[in-house]
DNA sequence: GCGCTAAAAGCAACATGTTTGCTTTAGTGG
DNA sequence: CCACTAAAGCAAACATGTTGCTTTTAGCGC
């Protein structure tokens, strides 16, 4: 069944299936009750294990809660292609900014940092940024366009948003990102 | 004084007693067992009260910790004046960086983006280093010097410091920060 | 000062969540 | 096909979180 094939580079194994049930039924019942009411034995319950089999591969229900997370905020397409650096980058901001910064959002990008003492899942969060924003200025480069670094997109582009989005939920639009976006490209031409 | 007043119905009576007994035993507690390791029961023997009247006021664990960690982002003194904007701002970045970044640091920050559901105490944060920015802004102005904009130097200093200490621990050091500050001093003159 | 009032803390019983030793099962390689 | 190992199941001990009710105490009008 597909339920145990989902994203498994070895399907098969008992523990591969268990790990697939127990991550889907952390997001069903995330949609179904709210992310802060869903508990270790209940997650248990619905994936059809034992609590004591998730206390024991994941440690808390931060730390599974840390590992959904991450696997929900991985990008699942490439930036769409449309033409100039300029909108590509600029339509890049506008969607991530969406998605971060929607309740939903937010909740991920907390747990991502949570339950994550060594920083590695929120360490994943930020390569899937710069892995998309390495293809889009991959892209100009191709047309001739010149382009920032990729750290210098991230400076000034990513970080500004995420610090907005976890520190100052308020006053954050779509403008505040092209803004960004614009001016780090008037900074390299 | 603030530590007191932050929604208590009746200041310098036992409320604030209790307030002042459990949040000094988060911080003793934090200090000789881990603060992964602090839990309400433990934080309520120390302070001399029962477990319920800290579920009852805090609701939870993360909600105390995320109070404490706000309490001791807070900074404590007015950031020192070297007579000029570059040396001021340089000075005051590389500090940030080397309380922000330590892992006791990075702990605080997460605590008090967690268990802060309407990002209340996380906006605290960001409301401290805005007024410490804004000492240094105004200093530089009496100076005559030009300056940025408060916003510009969150958006080109804090922002990318904080999201490197938040998603990529690795590669932070204070000749980034240094350069952060160049960078932004150079735009504006 | 003296009680009255109401907010907050204490208490205790209860519910829920977490940990652990041991047993059982499923996958792996001989 | 059998033995071996890693992981899951089970169940009981344990710790944490919740709640209704009682007691304390600060603030207030007298």
């Amino acid at each position: 069944m597909d339920l145990m094939s989902r994203q498994m580079a070895r399907p098969g194994g008992r523990s591969a299936r268990v790990q697939a049930a127990v991550h889907e039924a952390v997001r069903e019942l995330g949609a179904e009750v709210g992310r802060d009411a869903v508990t270790v034995p209940m997650v248990a319950q619905r994936a059809g294990v034992t609590p004591s089999t998730i206390y024991r591969r994941w440690g808390d229900l931060q730390a599974l809660l840390s590992d959904v997370a991450v696997e929900r905020l991985r990008p699942d397409t490439e930036p769409k292609d449309h033409g100039a650096l300029s909108a590509d980058l600029t339509v890049w901001a506008e969607q991530f900014l969406d998605e971060m910064a929607s309740p939903a959002g937010r909740a991920y990008i907390r747990d991502a940092l949570l339950g994550d003492p060594d920083g590695s899942n929120a360490g994943q969060c930020s390569v899937y940024a710069a892995e998309q924003i390495d293809v889009v200025l991959a892209r100009a480069k191709g047309r001739g366009e010149s382009t920032p670094a990729v750290e210098t997109v991230i400076d000034r582009v990513v970080a500004p948003l995420m610090y907005r989005i976890l520190f100052r939920p308020d006053g954050i639009d779509a403008a505040y990102a092209r803004r960004l976006v614009t001016e780090v490209l008037g900074t390299t031409g």
